[in-house]
DNA sequence: GCCGACATGTAATGGGTTACATGATTTA
DNA sequence: TAAATCATGTAACCCATTACATGTCGGC
């Protein structure tokens, strides 16, 4: 699949440029992309000329031209098909569950360490999408009573369920190899 | 970083052929790669040009030579130094969080089918973890009392414990939505 | 005067996948 | 006799990342 399916669903929203959607890629914890140029450019030129959406070039005085790009029809009938494809399992790459894998062979200071600094991590990003899931909270009005909003809201939870427990797990593993 | 430090990890606890790393990764619930040809025999040239393993061509009469490789002490060393390394969060590629975000286009019915399922990949993914723990206790015979079992004992669990959550959530949303 | 935001893009590289290709032996 | 397992490898492709490249404007 990639990124242009997501690129789409923004674009279902609300008309955007490159970069916006650069901007929304890179603040959004739970999207997991870089936010990079070459993909997010590179990407929208191939869904113009597939006619999923269409470029605007508004051109400014003293400052480059903003494209602004909108789904079409065929880009939202696409986007709907493409919700309607069978899910995936999720792809988890944990690097660090890799290393642990191995980390009988460090010294218990090593492996303590080890595991310190992926606590460290884990709260980090927690802390950020707890503030993210807060701006949208205040921005919707918390009222999660219509299924769209109830949805975003379920999401966002069940990111902050992960990192939660997974925290959790590092701390009750830490404490059980002290 | 890349399959490199898997393959190292491996060959730390035994000798093995390209074609025991595939099938390893193959069957390996919780290493997320693919297992394909192209990726292990590359990266064990890479590694065997980089001394960080030895080969040994095992000829056999009326069957193709077997090439076991052996981790050496340089590798040994590359292996402990990559231990030490930061961990890094875990990338969680959701696909079918992606979908549900947008999901709200979908009519109830096909909403429903969607979480319905998801909930049954997570069903039979739970099932495999869980039939390959109880062989893994099998065979190191349930005593996690030191180091090394303990660690691979709390990992399948919190892999286990990641896909009763994500079960759950789904099961939950579901209901909520009726 | 420098840095960050705005705004677009390209180049090089890495990491990973599927499919192709070959050929023997065992098992149903 | 058709398939699965053993055993190695290559080709083509996709997806994603970092770094490079260019240029304006506003604020400190």
């Amino acid at each position: 699949m990639s990124i242009q399916y997501a690129i789409l669903g923004l674009l279902s929203r609300q008309p955007l440029t490159g970069y916006d959607l650069k901007k929304l890629f890179a603040e959004a914890e739970t999207l997991y992309w870089s936010g990079n140029n070459n993909q997010i450019y590179r990407t929208l030129v191939k869904l113009h000329k597939a006619n999923l959406v269409t470029q605007e070039v508004h051109h400014q005085e003293d400052a480059p031209a903003r494209k602004v790009y909108t789904i079409t029809t065929v880009g939202q009938e696409a986007l709907l098909a493409w919700l309607q494809t069978p899910p995936e399992l999720p792809q988890v790459r944990n690097h660090f569950m890799l290393q642990l894998t191995w980390a009988d062979q460090l010294d218990d200071a090593d492996l303590d360490n080890l595991l310190a600094r992926y606590e460290e991590e884990l709260r980090v990003k927690q802390m950020m999408i707890r503030e993210q899931h807060q701006r949208d909270q205040s921005r919707t009005g918390n009222r999660a009573t219509s299924r769209s909003p109830l949805l975003a809201a379920r999401i966002t939870e069940r990111w902050l369920d992960y990192y939660g427990h997974e925290l959790a797990w590092v701390q009750d593993l830490r404490r059980e190899l002290l």
